[in-house]
DNA sequence: GCCAACGTTGGC
DNA sequence: GCCAACGTTGGC
């Protein structure tokens, strides 16, 4: 199973409401490096779900529920989407900060392409912010 | 096919 | 509000 990291601006879309809708299609992605880690995205992957912008920190996991389908927002028809459904939010929610300042976390592709907005994670990567977000 | 100009994202 | 990083566009 692999493991990723979703971001949304908290304006435009927020893990409260996220929780509200339980479920959601994750459209709206128009980076080329982006939409190919939609597609590698199965069903079971789990996702961080981070706020930018406003607050920057992992406040949740979603869980992915259909693999990547045509973006029906996208007129050029290039883009995919996949279904997403909240899981649970973290107990302590992990910010930028914490991640910059742990060394194990140097290589997470948040910190090094910040403007990608579907990152891959690691396995170790995964573990470690998890007990990061246990609190 | 190159590259300058421009737009967007996102951290600070 | 500014700026760095990066993607995209369009002229040549």
């Amino acid at each position: 199973m692999a493991h990723w990291l979703i971001k949304s601006e908290p304006s435009a879309y927020s893990w409260p409401q996220f929780v509200k809708d339980k479920k959601t299609s994750w459209t709206g992605v128009r980076n080329a490096q982006a939409a190919m880690n939609l597609k590698a995205m199965k069903p079971g992957d789990r996702c961080f779900f981070y706020h930018s912008n406003e607050g920057k920190e992992i406040v949740g996991v979603a869980e992915v529920v259909k693999a990547a389908y045509p973006d029906a927002t996208d007129e050029t028809g290039r883009f995919v989407t996949v279904d997403v459904k909240a899981v649970e939010a973290v107990k302590k929610p992990v910010t930028l900060a914490a991640i910059k300042a742990e060394p194990r976390l140097k290589d997470f592709g948040l910190v090094r392409q910040s403007r990608l907005s579907v990152v891959p994670v690691a396995d170790a990567q995964w573990a470690l912010i998890l007990k990061m977000a246990a609190g």
